[in-house]
DNA sequence: CTGAAAGCGCTAACAA
DNA sequence: TTGTTAGCGCTTTCAG
């Protein structure tokens, strides 16, 4: 009964005329068995159904497994704080198994800071790798030089062109840009979007959001050809200025009904100033569900929130690497694209 | 290294100054030990902050744990379908840990076939159980039963008044018809709002739907108070009588624009009829991703689904009885109301 | 009431 | 290239 099946390793050694040594050797395909014995081995394990008890294989193996964690740092309240929830929880599920986790935060504006965490990873040995890629070619580096070492990696959030990575959890960028600006005009009658943007004072860094901004833009001139799509830059770490921009923004045009989104996770920037300055006339949309942004959403500020669990892609590219560690099996698929989450308030508070 | 903590039930007894076979007693309160002893071992634990190893606890034991999980039949593509998919999940996992899983169904109609479900299951006297109730009274006395005997159980989809259950997964019932309205309404002049039901011939039945239907109408006189809601019944097999109230609710209203909802997971039925008239005006919103529903998403003739991964909500009822069993862990919080998800065209194809 | 001892299914030395 | 053996940490008889 015990592990559906009955059947040992000793019922494969017996069935196949040699020792349970033997079995195991070519279970865990450590040469030294010569071709026949290879193969029958091979056969009977397949005729019975042979499943291995990992909790046994656990137990009596000495192996010390870890797998290293690379995402950007954060501060409370930010994006990335979410990841680091998931890690957590993929810790749970892989310390059930003796295997150990780690998190190694770089910062994502400065290049050297992530080619540190990718060399102090390296030179920790681990067994497993998952990141989260911010600078294009230095992964591609890091993740070649993971190959040749035979570690498996996990991208989360979003993954490069390589294609040695055990698998990949995020969401579809084009496509929730695409869904973002159905949610924002939803048959309406608009004839100006505007994105606010983040000011980004380091050029040549990697942007995610770009992708999504296509699928945006997209969107609009699809369904509404005659809309205007107007960029607007603030300074995320300057209100003043911020407040400047934004109240030249609405000056610019006396119609107080805007259709406003931002494509990143800081849309409680704009909720901020809408509060402050009073103003309820305007269609919000963002992303991701910080504690800022689900405020906004209470209060009316932002209409809609576009979310995507990236907890559990984070912990689902940990349980990945673990069961891949622990049982050899690779995730059912190898590109897993994240749903996409519609929050409103009145189904926001129910998101986990 | 090995799972977080090296010290094992030797050291323990070692520090106690007994031998395993004791401290393994009090580990599972089997009695047979002296007060001292007792008091011992359970100071060392807590001093040594001793963590049993379970994988060697479930090699070892002969026990042999089985759970029963009773939901309502179903045809293909139907609702419950979607759960039993989550039973398999929830398999997956329990069998890691040497634990059987079975699913036993009754008709939902018939209060005898429930029954007969029930008794089914206690005589197999399995270790813990889980429940979708469809009849009131006979649930709470087979969980009464169930309770005397020690049997933890689980409900899923919804739950009833008692409180011995362990856990409770399902979705916030009355909130996702507040919610469905908003979908529908959405800041449009909505003048009547029609409700389509299915025509129960069998009375005295629980519906759970009833707290949404609940729902939805407070939603509509808050929020639109000069509003009409107007109840259709259909026959859920008979196509022709189908047509025909459906066709007479079109023919008694000219305006083409209607605003139609359904709080049962059959709003394909609308759609069917939508489409074979090639109507294409009305908004419609109804629940859960049906492969019949997501199709009608997709061709335009349901505008939004709400949904709650029920899947989930099984596995998550398997794992927490698992956890509890093998762990002695009883879940973090005792009623989870999974999230509501917003599925339109856009989005309902990366929803798993 | 308690200790000793025989495994659970598997891994990894070590001999052969 | 193989078989044998000593555990991994815990449960469960079975004597005492």
């Amino acid at each position: 009964m015990r592990d559906g099946s009955k059947i040992t390793i000793n019922d494969v050694a017996k069935a196949a005329g040699v020792s349970k040594g033997t079995v195991d050797r070519v279970l865990h395909d450590r040469g030294e068995v010569s071709a026949k014995s290879r193969e029958k081995i091979l056969k009977v394990i397949s005729e019975l159904g042979y499943r291995p008890n990992f909790y046994a294989s656990i137990l009596a193996s000495k192996k010390n497994f870890h797998i290293s964690c690379i995402i950007p740092e954060f501060n409370n309240g930010e994006f990335w704080e979410l990841t680091e929830h998931g890690i957590d929880q993929g810790r749970e599920y892989a310390e059930r198994f003796g295997i150990s986790i780690s998190a190694v935060m770089y910062d994502q504006y400065d290049l050297d800071s992530f080619q540190n965490a990718c060399s102090s990873v390296l030179d920790s040995a681990p067994s497993g790798v998952v990141i989260a890629p911010m600078f294009r070619n230095e992964t591609l580096k890091f993740v070649k030089e993971l190959s040749e070492r035979q570690i498996p990696y996990v991208y989360i959030d979003s993954k490069l062109e390589d294609d040695g990575y055990l698998a990949y959890y995020g969401m579809p960028m084009y496509q929730s840009g695409y869904l973002c600006a159905d949610i924002l005009t939803d048959g309406r009658n608009v004839r100006k979007v505007h994105i606010i943007r983040i000011a980004r004072d380091k050029r040549g860094l990697s942007d995610p959001t770009i992708t999504r901004r296509t699928g945006l833009i997209d969107y609009i001139s699809e369904h509404y050809p005659d809309c205007v799509v107007e960029n607007t830059f603030i300074d995320p770490k300057n209100i003043q200025a911020r407040y400047e921009v934004l109240d030249q923004m609405f000056e610019a045009d006396p119609d107080p009904m805007k259709y406003i989104v931002m494509c990143n996770s800081r849309v409680h920037f704009v909720a901020d100033y809408l509060r402050d300055r009073g103003i309820r006339t305007c269609r919000v949309v963002g992303f991701d569900v910080l504690d800022r942004n689900l405020a906004a959403l209470r209060d009316g500020y932002v209409q809609a929130l576009i979310a995507q669990h990236s907890d559990k892609q984070a912990a689902s590219a940990i349980s990945a690497i673990t069961d891949y560690l622990i049982m050899h099996e690779s995730p059912a698929r190898k590109d897993n694209y994240t749903q996409m989450d519609i929050l409103n308030k009145y189904n926001c508070d129910y998101y986990i």
